[in-house]
DNA sequence: TTACAATCTTAGTCTTGTCTAAGTTTTTGG
DNA sequence: CCAAAAACTTAGACAAGACTAAGATTGTAA
């Protein structure tokens, strides 16, 4: 009776590329979500189809995927979640590079109430250019 | 020839736990390793297997497990992220439970960049109270 | 309309990490 | 000293997620 869980990380960054892809070119291809994904078209493939059984997707063979209210809504909250950290790894003058590595991994391990802190703290950060100075000074150089 | 990772995420938490009952308790026992990480102690056996195989560890079968200085420098630095993602998130007033599980995710994914920015924001904070009561105000209630 | 290219799926395999159940070794208390 | 308990390992299974190779479908351009 292993719960089908559902949302593991792999799970989440196909749906945030699903939806990214949706959102620029109006469809997703398999092939897009590989190259975006860096794994093989088979593997997508085969996450559709765990996808489409978890009710995330509707996913028909030779045919493209869309996502399902539940996908859709799913996605976007892995997308303001992704957006919440890299608005705050970017206070750090970190490069683009690091920070996307950064938080494709992070985000996953991220509680609402980390979310809360985290997109405060960006807040806090965004009015205090002084800080943000200081920090990105000391980040670089020593 | 995929060269062994010897690195990955179950790899860090265990050495963790090896290292924390080493300075502890002067020795790692298999059933601690188990109740601290929440696995069997079936998973235990098999991933000091791995440890070993990997020049982390010292393992022999019945008789303990001990680290490489290899293994002990990884630990050490493992920890010392750990330490360093918990004191951040400590600051925002969060549950100890919630920065425990959060941190225990996320360490994983941080790079050295991101990790000295965390490092320093931290030291910010520590001398910037008022803008830690700020934010712990903001976090909890509305 | 048809052949080729691009895209997609399937089949089969692998690795990591987990589990339970069963068997071994070590420790311990009487 | 020895039986029972605790600790440990092995065996066997499973799930997620990846890969390659091979085959199926679709789209396109001549
Ligand atoms: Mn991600
Ligand atoms: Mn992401
Ligand atoms: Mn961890
Ligand atoms: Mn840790």
């Amino acid at each position: 009776m292993p719960k089908p869980s559902s949302t593991s990380i792999a799970s989440q960054d196909y749906l945030e590329q699903i939806f990214h892809l949706i959102a620029l070119k109006g469809y997703a291809r398999s092939v897009d979500i590989a190259a975006n994904l860096g794994v093989s078209q088979a593997s997508v493939s085969a996450m559709l189809k765990r996808l489409g059984a978890d009710g995330l997707v509707v996913y028909e063979k030779y045919r493209g995927v869309i996502l399902t209210p539940k996908g859709s809504d799913l996605a976007q909250h892995i997308i303001r979640r992704h957006e919440v950290l890299t608005r705050l790894l970017r206070h750090f003058g970190l490069d683009e590079e690091t920070i996307y590595r950064d938080v494709e991994g992070m985000e996953h391990h991220i509680s609402a109430q980390t979310l809360k802190a985290f997109t405060l703290l960006a807040n806090e950060l965004d009015q205090n250019p002084a800080l943000c100075r200081t920090l990105k000074r000391k980040v670089r150089g020593k």
